[in-house]
Order: C-alpha cells, then structure tokens, then sequence
RNA sequence: UCCCAAGUAGCUCAGCUGGUUAGAGCAUCUGACUGUUAAUCAGAGGGUCGGGGGUUCAAGUCCCUCCUUGGGAGCCA
C-alpha cells in the first residue's frame, strides 16, 4: 500500500486475496436487499465482485449509507475476500467499511432491456455495461495482436497522413475540409499510398490509424470512421502477400482465444468456429469463383425500370453482399477470392502478366456472415502503366507525381493490404452491429457522443 | 440515393373493426424482510400518444404531409 494507485486492488486479481482484507473500489453495477442485508454487485472496469454489507457488521451508519446507493454511484470497499458458493463468480466481499464517493443521479440505462436507438445514444454510459466491456476488451486485444504481429516480424511502424490533397483510390466519398490557402483536403480513406513509399524506404511497414469515408452507408459493417491496419512490404508478390495476410488473420484470433476466454464467455461466443481459423485458409480465383456462382445458379440482380431483372452471373460484374454470402456458406474458415477484373479495380494494381483482364487483387471474406475483412493487392509498378491508368481514371496528374515517383526511382515488385479492425472484432464476438466495436462510433445520422 | 419498418410514461412495450378517466413491467419515492442474483410483497408519483393538417358527433387508432430513428441495397475494410 506504497502508493495512492497501490492502496486498492482490482477484481481481475481477488482470487489470490482468498481469506484477505482488500479495499476495492469502483462502481455499483446493481444493488439489491433484503432487511439487514445489501448485496452490492460492484464493477470497477475489470470485472463484478458481489459485496455483502450485513447491517450487524458494519453498524447503523454504514448500512444507512449502503442503503441509499443507487446504481452506478461510485463507492470505496473495504472487506474480506471469501469464497462463496452462492456468489457469482465464486468470491465475494465481506464488507466491514464502505466509503460512499458519489452518488449516481437516476441512471438512464437499467438492468432491463433497452432498444439500439436509446442505447446507442448513450454510449458514454453504455460502455460501462458487461457485454459491451468485453466487447471493448477483446477490441483492446486484437489491436495489441495486430502490434504484436508486425512488431515482432520486421515491420516497422510508419503512420500515414490523415489530411490529403486528394482521393486515393478515386473512388470512394470523402470528407472535405478547408486547408489554409491550398484549397481543399480530404480526410483519409487508406493510407496506402504512403505506405508504398515507405515500404519503398524501410522495407516491411505498416501504418495503423483512422480511415473516413463519406459514403452514406446504413448497414451493420460501415462505420464512417473506422481503424486500419496497412502493411506494405517490398519485393512482395501477391502470394507473398496472401500468405502474410493469413499469417495475420491467425494471429489474431488465436490471440484472442488464448487471452480474452473470459470475455468471449460473457459474449457467449461459440468459440469452436474461431478454433478452426488456423492456415491454411481456403483461395480461389475470381474467375473460379464466377464459374462457381453459375454452376450453383446464384444470378446476378439487377434494377432496370424499378424491377428486378435476374441474370445469369456474368464475368466481370462485382460480386455483392448476395453472392459473397453464396459463395462464403460453404467454408469454415477464411477465403481469398484473388485477380478481379481489371475494369473493377483501383488504379494502382498490378495487371496480371500472365492475362492483363485480371488484376492481382485479393479479399479475405470471413465465415460466419463476417464479410470483407481485407482486401489488398501487389502494386503495379512500371511508371508508364501507372500512369496510363491515372489518366485513364482522370485522376489529377500533378497530385500523384510523387506516387510515381516510386516508379522511377529504383522500382520494385511491393505488395499490401488493408484489414479493417472492426469487421474483425465484431466477427470474434459475435457482435450484432458494427457500431458496438468502437467506443464512440461515428455513423451517417449520429456524430453524437 | 433507393426500398422497407417504427415513433405511446425515464426505459421496454400493449392498446382489437375509431367510443367514457390511456395500461403493464422495469426505473424513481415510502414501508416490510439475514442470502439477493432482472429479489419479492404493499403503496405513491409520473403521459402535449413525434410535429402539423384533415375526415368524424368522437382520433393513440383512419387519411395526407413533414420530422426523427432503425434495417436492407449500393460503396467498401
């Protein structure tokens, strides 16, 4: 008890205080009596502990106070750690004092259910829930394997500008903002275009940080902010990537199952899918993929004049959410779809040498409905054919100057990819939206809290 | 942007083919209880039924319109 952050313990770590006095603090999760008796559930971010306040124990004044504590007041324990066959979680607190440090207003969100609109409207209180700090835990975790793996495999951290003067992929909805006397710049959408010239300086990189798009998506995997992750590696082909690509993706999940057990049982996650996802992953080409989606009869859809007009799949259409979902029902693990269609792609690809109608393009769709959780490609990286495709697109020359540059000075096979953090933790729990896998997710009707 | 759905107490919802004073559970307040797990029991307070307009003797309920929110599509990670 050397110093003020040492003179409390945490309930993560009661069970080697068996039979000891330990002073707690945190908050009241729920509280509820019977007499002479208070069982206060309390929650201090690192789990729930059951204290037991018996009026006999700690007098008059104490139990008086205990008895107007109200649900997420804050409080300091003081008690003995017992083993309780009839607590939850097996230990409990026999409290002997009881320090009252705020008391909580009526608290909005209660033990009963809530609709998403209410909750997600308070979801600076809503954090504080169980589930929803589990959610954050494993966040935590996957971000720490994401580090660890890059960290510990020769890459070396390099972060990308979020202001830009211009779009990377060409494609994609941004977010303006003025800049100075230069005119406009847009928030990031990739820092990929940085990271290329990094890569092209250190050799392994990988920059990790915030993505923005202006898109005016409604659905349950798009955020408008969202986290990252881009390596870039010279001399990398595309196998070279996808195979870094599954090196990663196992990783992380079996990080997570080795270091979040507890949370994935709060989330009551059926961990057994996630104890499949070990190398190798499964692959097929797109043009493999095509045949297989006209084989198995899923049919393109289209909308002409207000109806939907069904055809047979044909090479060179994206798929969509309907044929993903197809295609991904039968696989247990991860897929890489590889070499779309060149006319679907991003400029910056690298045309297949072996049929320039492909480019050497990869996704990794995840099993259990997780959708796109990467996607990348080896860069093209001959100047004239950049350059072709720049003009091609209409994109601004003089903004991607630099980018080319890469292509004049010493150019060399790379490759990279993207994996967006939330459409991974919102696949390892089990999360019902997107929205509950960032602390304060900002989305197109709600920039609030 | 397009398609669909929903707005009734602080929260979650019920409210039939329009009909007297709009209901329940939780939360809040008062009281009872030494083992509660979303405690239980008794009592109390709490509502411009999303806004506006219309039909009608009568609208939470039917019609029009606007607003807000949710889901899906597209875009993507």
């Amino acid at each position: 008890m050397e110093s003020r952050y040492k003179s409390f313990r945490y309930v993560e770590s009661l069970s080697e205080f068996i039979d000891q006095q330990v002073t707690l603090r945190g908050w009241v999760y729920n509280i509820t009596g019977k007499g002479k008796l208070q069982f206060i559930m309390l929650r201090d971010g690192t789990g729930i502990v059951q204290c037991v306040v018996f009026k006999n124990n700690v007098g008059e004044e104490i139990f008086q106070q205990t008895k107007e504590l109200t649900q997420e007041s804050s409080v300091s324990i003081t008690g003995k750690v017992v083993s309780s066959e009839k607590a939850p979680g097996g230990i409990e607190i026999d409290v002997t004092n009881l320090e009252v440090i705020h008391i909580a207003k009526e608290y909005p969100i209660t033990p009963k259910e809530h609709g998403d609109a209410f909750l997600i409207e308070h979801r600076h209180l809503w954090l504080r829930s169980s589930r929803q700090n589990a959610i954050m835990r494993v966040r935590a975790a996957v971000m720490k394997a994401i580090r660890d793996f890059f960290d510990g495999n020769g890459f070396k951290l390099l972060d990308s500008p979020i202001l830009t003067p211009n779009a990377c992929e060409g494609t994609s909805t941004l977010f303006e903002t003025k800049y100075f006397d230069l005119g406009s710049a847009y928030l990031s959408q990739s820092g990929q275009l940085y990271a290329e010239a990094s890569a092209l300086a250190l050799g392994k990189v990988y920059t990790f940080g915030p993505a923005f798009r202006a898109e005016k998506s409604k659905t349950r995997k798009h955020l408008t902010e969202f986290w990252m992750v881009e390596p870039e590696m010279a001399f990398f082909d595309l196998n070279d990537d996808m195979d870094l690509a599954e090196d990663l993706v196992e990783y992380i999940v079996q990080f997570t199952l080795k270091t979040c057990k507890k949370e994935l049982e709060v989330l009551e996650r059926d961990i057994r899918p996630l104890e499949k996802v070990k190398r190798p992953f499964y692959r097929m080409s797109y043009t493999e993929a095509v045949e297989w989606l006209v084989s198995n009869k899923i049919p393109l859809v289209q909308k002409i004049d207000g109806k939907d007009v069904e055809s047979e799949f044909p090479w060179g259409e994206d798929f969509g959410a309907v044929q993903e979902e197809a295609i991904m029902e039968q696989f247990d693990k991860p897929l890489i779809i590889h070499r779309y269609p060149t006319d679907i792609k991003a400029f910056y690809m690298k045309r297949d040498p072996d049929n320039p109608k492909v480019v050497l393009a990869m996704d990794m769709l995840g099993p259990e409905k997780a959708g796109e959780i990467i996607g990348g490609s080896q860069r093209e990286d001959n100047f004239d054919l950049l350059l072709d495709r720049i003009l091609n697109e209409n994109l601004p020359e003089e903004e991607f100057k630099w980018y080319l540059d890469l292509r004049k000075y010493g150019s060399v096979p790379h490759s990279g990819f993207g994996l967006g953090v939330e459409r991974v933790v919102k696949w390892i729990t089990g999360a019902a939206h997107i929205r509950e896998t960032i602390p304060f997710p900002r989305m197109i009707y709600r920039i609030t809290p």
